[in-house]
DNA sequence: CTTTACTCGGCATATACATGCATTATGACC
DNA sequence: GGTCATAATGCATGTATATGCCGAGTAAAG
């Protein structure tokens, strides 16, 4: 069976929503279907989703999907995802402090993509060789970077 | 019962969503709920809508909540449900004509901000002393634009 | 002090989006 | 071709957001 290739099909989304006034995805499916894309909601969910997408509020109850600059400002988050992937060995928590343990050498590197963050929650970081001590306001902070950090080692 | 007031709160949740990582409204609801504002996830929601903030997906599953710099941009948007609800007195379509009746004399200043949307499925407007007609790509168009007109007028 | 009009917010629910799981397609390798 | 690993997708459902309706609060008008 013929299928356009999903690369294909998310250039296509991301032409739509510019555009026309578009707000579910729903509708997003639907125009795709007059094109010959036939996909469910959840495939675009999940395009929407790698495509970084965001569903503007018009203020009076209405919303646009839009293609956002902001996703360039957000890339610091996929950096670090990458390098956590490659190098991140192990994840812990004591009160307000992460201890981030790396591949022996890549702790300063790893350190320095989490102050990029630039997270309010995150008071400071310091690296030794294979050590990182995040240090966050307070344990519940600390407890939500863990869970957020622990996510991208998935 | 003291309740602080709702501009006080959305300043609030505005300040939260910059400072802490956020992706679902019950999430703010209980970060206010700390400060001592207790709403629930249904003001939020309306909250949200009002500053306009997006839900910005980081292209992982997960998702952040952040005030935007597209809501200037799309203040036209704002301008002309302003207007619509002065100045327009009745919407019709035929085809793929939209015809907007105005108070008599302000056909032009309602145009004008219509021109300004800048959409695409929109092919020109014309305006005389108190009739504006749209002229969109197609009838399909023209009826989209005409329910996001109408409902402006609400 | 009433009446009226309007704003706000909760509750319940509708609508919309996300996702675990199973299935099928795709491609690399033998 | 057959086998394996990976990616893509649908289905069903879980989770999240939006909203109709109603009641409470407030202010202006009478």
């Amino acid at each position: 069976m013929y299928m356009p290739s999903k690369e294909y099909r998310q250039r296509v989304i991301e032409e739509l929503v510019e555009r026309e006034f578009i707000s579910t995805q729903a509708e997003i499916a639907e125009h795709l279907s007059r094109r010959g894309i036939n996909v469910t909601q959840a495939t675009i969910s999940r395009d929407v989703n790698e495509l970084r997408l965001v569903r503007l509020p018009a203020g009076n109850g209405q919303h646009r999907y839009r293609s956002t600059p902001l996703a360039a400002q957000e890339d610091v988050v996929g950096e670090l995802a990458q390098r956590f992937k490659l190098f991140v060995r192990d994840l812990d928590r004591g009160e307000n402090l992460l201890v981030v343990t790396t591949d022996e050498g890549h702790a300063a590197g790893i350190a320095y993509v989490v102050d990029k963050l630039d997270r309010d929650e995150i008071v400071g970081t310091l690296a030794g060789q294979n050590t990182i001590l995040v240090v966050c306001r307070g344990a519940q902070q600390a407890e939500a970077l863990l869970d957020e950090f622990e996510s991208l080692l998935e």
